[in-house]
RNA sequence: GCCCGCGUAGCUCAGUGGAUAGAGCGUCUGCCUCCGGAGCAGAAGGUCGCAAGUUCGAUUCUUGCCGCGGGCGCCA
């Protein structure tokens, strides 16, 4: 904890004790009147029946707030306003640049967490649908595991399923070998596409679909062989985009469908044994309580269907069994787009019912909006067909190596490329992270990739920036750390006051699982640096002590952000 | 019909039970021989969808309504 604001918080907590005779919150928020400002006075004075002003007047005597804050003033109503003191801001700001993650405490309570995201299907193309859930996903795992979680990954591909019928007949159509090239180059809508155009025209087709699909759930050795090809080649596939995007995914974090198999009769046992298990309409549910279904019935959750077989809400059942009672993780985040809210509520529900879930399990549907292009609606390509991930990745490339080639053309052309892809990739996930998930999110290349507001490279530049400033004066970074800092000017205050803020800023995130807050508190960041490398001469600074401070407020800067952009999963080039 | 989410400046978006609601872009007026303009200073622009309620205090919480999006039994 290295945040002034969570340390005054701490020592109000204890006089709000002795005044009001029990816990009270403080409520210490920052402030613009002064550094930060005390508000819980007033409701404790209201259920005190006592003058506020005079319980402003008694918490601050009993306040001991000597070597934190150099002012505390009773102001309106009853807020208490303060102003942390120069010394404590730099010792807290010394303690956190030597700290292993610059500030940021590590969770409470370390905790076993599966991360369920991404889930691209095989044999499909990878759209922009997929991009929000596999970013934001990243994100919160790199985060998580930052502050000390076990983070276990999981890409729940749709590896199983009535369309892999049609899949593998056209695969031997085709023939193994030049299907496998042409899934391995990633054409996997073209794929798709005239497996689905053949079953939908032609009767044979879609008989011989259906039997494989029965020969596949039966198990037919020759069948899975097949199957096994699609996966593999898809799989592949995926894994070079989750590299080009630079996420975590790998083959290690893969979790289909189909690995649950397996476990679906057994579902249904555990189910039945608790005796929550009912027959409908020649299907076996389970009716979570509260569930309502168009006409006003009881809405079930189909753990059978009439024909016999399983699907998704089986498996989704099959996969918090395993992850509870195997991986024995005790919180699961769904990173799954908001549509599938009822979902995620009824399979919790379902959970708690079978008892599979207690007191002190959780699993959050971290629920995403969609993407839309600028007419508002669901982003398409020209000829109206989803916008391919590859395509939209290759374009923001491109578009990045414009702006570079514009802005620093003595960059050799290695270089170039190089920063172009970290621009272009950042801007994307940049992107889709600083808005909050829960809403839809607008697609504009313009807006992303622009060295203004709140974007990526924005503060990739301030970044590079800051790294250029220190090649200028032919500084060691390193050799500098540990030294003093000084505080001369307002805009220094901020700015030490700001990098203190990251514990906060990572904690608020992880806390809601919105990686926008972190966005934000880079940017805020970012612009508190302008301002203090405006109002304050570094290479020029009037002494070697001032000279040296500042160079160590801009290193201390440049690593709060590159360490900040890398928990969001973006790089920080040190030239662009 | 029922349920869920969203509705903040012209546009894209932050924000909060507290004392004058913020940013970027766009618009307008100035400024700077500046460590790479990520420029700087200022102006205009908002009944925080509408209406009640809870509260000392609501844009934030509750309810109703309006608008938009999504979901609502054998797809995932």
């Amino acid at each position: 904890m290295s945040d002034p604001v969570s340390i005054v918080s701490s020592l109000a907590a204890t006089a709000f004790v002795a005044v009001a005779g029990k816990n009270a919150d403080p409520i210490v928020r920052p402030s613009d009147r002064a550094d930060a400002q005390i508000n819980g006075v007033l409701p404790l004075a209201k259920s005190l029946g006592r003058n506020p002003r005079e319980v402003a007047e008694e918490l601050v005597s009993k306040l001991n707030l000597e070597g934190t804050c150099s002012k505390v003033e009773i102001a309106g109503p009853g807020f208490i306003n303060l102003t942390f003191d120069d010394g404590f801001l730099l010792r807290e700001l010394q303690k956190a640049l030597t700290s292993e993650r610059l500030g940021v405490g590590a969770a409470e309570v370390s905790r076993r967490i599966v991360v369920d995201y991404s889930a691209p299907n095989v044999a499909k193309e990878m759209h922009v649908g997929h991009l929000r859930g596999t970013v934001i996903g990243d994100a919160l795992v790199r985060m998580l595991q930052f502050v000390g979680h076990t983070v276990i990954r999981e890409n729940h591909i749709g590896d199983w399923g009535t369309p892999f019928g049609m899949l593998i007949e056209h695969l031997l159509d085709v023939g193994e070998t030049s299907a496998a090239d042409e899934l391995s180059l990633g054409d996997l809508n073209g794929f798709y596409k005239a497996a689905r155009a053949k079953f939908d025209a032609d009767d044979t087709f879609k008989e011989r679909a259906r039997l494989r699909v029965v020969s596949l759930q039966g198990g037919d050795s020759e069948t899975l062989r097949l199957w096994r090809i699609l996966v593999a080649e898809s799989t592949r596939y995926f894994n070079t985009v989750y590299q080009r995007l630079g996420v975590l995914l790998t083959d290690d974090d893969l979790a289909g469908e189909s690995k649950y198999n397996d476990l679906l009769p057994k579902v249904v046992e555990r189910l039945r044994d608790k005796g929550i298990l009912e027959e409908s309409d020649g299907a076996e549910v389970v009716f979570p309580p509260g569930f309502l279904n168009r006409d006003n019935e009881p809405l079930p959750m189909i753990i059978r269907k009439g024909d016999g077989g399983y699907n998704y809400a089986t498996t989704d059942l099959a996969c918090v069994l395993d992850r509870i009672e195997r991986l024995q993780v005790s919180l699961m985040l769904y990173v799954v787009g908001s549509p599938q809210a009822q979902h995620f509520q009824m399979l919790d529900a379902v959970c708690r019912m079978a008892g599979w879930m207690g007191d002190t399990d959780e699993a959050v549907h971290v629920a995403f909006g969609s993407v839309l292009g600028s007419d508002r609606k669901m982003l398409k390509s020209r000829d109206g067909d989803t916008v391919k991930l590859v395509e939209l990745i290759d374009e923001a490339i491109d578009r990045a190596a414009a702006a570079v080639a514009n802005k620093n053309p003595e960059l050799s052309e290695s270089e170039r490329a190089n920063v172009a892809r970290m621009i272009g990739i950042g801007a994307i996930k940049y992107a889709d992270l600083s808005t909050d998930r829960i809403k839809d999110y607008i697609f504009d290349w313009d807006r992303m990739l622009a060295f203004e507001g709140n974007t990526a490279p924005y503060l990739q530049y301030a970044h590079a920036r800051i790294c250029s400033i220190f090649r200028r004066a032919g500084v060691d970074r390193g050799a500098l750390r540990g030294g003093d800092i000084a505080i001369t000017h307002p805009a220094e205050r901020a700015l030490v006051i700001r990098l203190l803020q990251f514990d906060t800023a990572v904690g608020e995130t992880i806390e809601r699982y919105s990686p926008h807050r972190l966005c934000t508190y880079i940017y805020d960041l970012a612009t508190d640096f302008t301002a203090f490398y405006e109002n304050c001469p570094v290479l020029k600074a009037e002494t070697d002590e001032l000279r040296e401070s500042r160079l160590r407020l801009a290193d201390t800067t440049a690593l709060v952000i590159n360490r900040a952009l890398g928990l969001l999963g973006i790089e920080s080039p040190e030239v662009m």
